[in-house]
DNA sequence: CTAACGTTTGACGATATTGCCAAATATAAA
DNA sequence: TTTATATTTGGCAATATCGTCAAACGTTAG
């Protein structure tokens, strides 16, 4: 593998990772319908505000959030809509190793 | 959250994470014009044969390949098409990202 | 049967991720 | 100005992931 083949492989594996996390993935789906901000999430979830905000920031720092300040809140909303198309991938995938285990049983 | 709810984000974020790390991703893209068997890999990775065979061990678990064995080799393939449309969605957000890099320079 | 090949598995240290707490910051309300 | 609210940041311990080595396994060749 090439020294710039891998460093690109490397950066795509950084976003990926950002969504390889449940209360993230959850996150992104939420915004799906429109921006919230970090109090919204941290009300839904049981989680630690700073756990939340942390978990945004990686978000934001991968390129798939944008966030914007008003007042004392702050909005988080998708910056790239194809994520959900690709959480769809992830569903067929669910779905196709669910038959299988179905399969197993029978 | 509710709990089976958080379950199934669980399990979603476990297929993610299978691709999430520069050389599965590699991998995967490989397997876009066909079957590999694991020594194909390793000669074209400068990695350890057994780190090879555990990262599509981890790619097999999460449903996304398929593996066959014939004779002494183990072939690998591509089980869900889909992944790679997935990954066009990932160079999408990593384009985004270095076009506004672009913006800050200038 | 024995040897060699291709692959997987177990153990282990190095490194990265996660989540909470406490402290810092920014904005708005009193 | 003081206080309360919303969020971020730094520190830290618990946990998970990564890559290598050595050993084990299954298959084929000799």
């Amino acid at each position: 593998m090439k020294k710039n083949l891998s460093q690109t492989y490397k950066q795509k594996a950084t976003i990926i990772k950002a969504l390889a996390h449940p209360t993230r993935l959850w996150m992104v789906e939420q915004l799906e319908t429109g921006e919230r901000c970090v109090c919204e999430f941290v009300g839904a979830v049981d989680a630690d505000f700073s756990t939340i905000s942390k978990h945004l920031s990686i978000l934001k720092q991968a390129g798939i959030l944008e966030d914007e300040k008003r007042g004392k809140q702050v909005f988080y909303r998708l910056k790239v809509p194809c994520v959900l198309k690709f959480i769809g991938c992830i569903e067929a995938v669910m779905k196709n190793n669910a038959e299988e285990q179905v399969q197993l049983v029978n």
